[in-house]
DNA sequence: ACAAACAAACACGCAAGCCTGTTCTTACGG
DNA sequence: CCGTAAGAACAGGCTTGCGTGTTTGTTTGT
């Protein structure tokens, strides 16, 4: 309302501009509000469009969701490229790899995950729908390990399983930090895991002092989320359940 | 209705019995639809009582649902402990303790947890009330990892980084489960990790053939979940978003 | 002009919480 | 030993809030 208003945007940048502000607004009312407590209201609201708008462009609220959470995907898996190309192939430590991993994961992508994986195992479609968009990003996530490996010489197979158990622990992690928020315990393990992948993979221990890119995705800089407190929490009897 | 009419139960077993009830239900509604999914009236059904006596028990559906969590939980703290003393202390080769916790976790307790930690991660006070009743049951985790290490001669701390490890991964394992369903790659890959913890407790390579006491469990015996089709699951545009 | 893009109000379903009424258990008096 | 009253345990209907999907109306671009 009486911004400077924009001039004559084409069909195309309208639509994709909505569409863009929309999917992005979706993400981050996930993480903040998580899958229950996001609303389609308030994702319009956060976007700057109507509801209206929204529902134009977006049949149903479960295919903004699908749509979100591959924007979301894409987005890292164009940032794990970014991370391959700017190192020269011998040159990436195991260590900024690992790191890159930890901060993508715990930076917001996990705990999107952990948002939408109830539903997808609830819900059959929509898990069908979710398939192809993780196969690809785990595509990109195993090309990225592989060619590291390559290069330390490693079979292919041994690198996939420290890779699968390196994905499969910062899992882990992630989750336990919902109910057991201790930065230095989850940094002591990683670091542990961190030695005993170089022990596997055979690069020697001095590593280079991770110059990490800064994390693509920017949106989710905060570590611990806002913790908004809750819109829809109710006067409930004080009672203690007895 | 015309059962064999039961005889006079006191009070206090009345009302165990239904809370009982009420609580075994709650958590296979959990794990069968989801905290989404689970209703009040669902649960009642399941327990096979009516609805009132289940507002009459727990005030709110958040009551009913953290003591439906802290009765898991004490059953798998239960179980942990059945099963340290089933082992004559240096006796418990590290695989049948990798074993078990793998079975009780991918038997339901993670899938479980996976439905209620988004909750927890949003709602402080549930999160709140969560907390006491997580430590007990990691605090028995500990107990019997400590002791296992214990014989082994292995420093405490660097047992415990070893049990944290496993548990994250074998969380993490889960959690991509629902994503990926490849039973031969998660083996794989546990027994990989068995393999490697070996080497870290310096128990030799020739473990005992793991007679597994059967889960505790029993609740949770099916490894897949029933997957049950979606009651909610409405008629949607077949229109694909956009 | 026409259609795409957006806005706002409406309608339906549903689940939680609440309230009222009924059955069972127990304590107490005869 | 029995009858009775009080309270716990249970059953079922009602109400309200809310979020989605839908529809109708308005603006912007071609």
């Amino acid at each position: 309302m009486m911004t400077v208003m924009p001039r004559r945007r084409t069909q195309e940048e309208r639509r994709e501009e909505t569409r863009a502000r929309l999917l992005r607004a979706t993400v981050e009312a996930l993480r903040d509000q998580g899958l229950t407590r996001m609303t389609t209201p308030d994702i319009a609201r956060r976007a700057g469009v109507s509801r209206g708008a929204l529902t134009y462009h977006f049949a149903s609220r479960e295919d903004l969701l699908v749509d979100s959470i591959a924007w979301l995907l894409d987005q890292a898996t164009a940032g794990l490229r970014k991370l391959c190309d700017a190192y020269p192939a011998p040159t990436m430590p195991i260590e900024a790899l690992v790191d890159y991993l930890w901060d993508m994961m715990a930076g917001g992508l996990f705990q999107v995950t952990m948002e939408f994986l109830p539903e997808a195992r609830h819900n059959a479609p929509f898990r069908e729908r979710l398939l192809p968009v993780v196969r690809e990003f785990h595509a990109a996530l195993d090309a990225s390990w592989t060619r590291l490996s390559a290069v330390a010489g490693i079979p292919r197979e041994e690198a996939q399983v420290s890779l699968n158990a390196t994905m499969c622990l910062i899992r882990g992690m992630i989750a336990q930090n919902v109910l057991r928020n201790d930065p230095a315990y989850y940094a002591a393990m990683l670091d542990w895991w961190k030695r005993q992948l170089r022990g596997w993979l055979g690069q020697d221990a001095g590593g280079a002092a991770r110059p990490l890119p800064a994390p693509i995705l920017a949106a989710f800089a905060v570590a611990e989320p806002p913790r908004q407190r809750l819109v829809r929490e109710r006067a409930r009897r004080q009672a203690g359940g007895g």
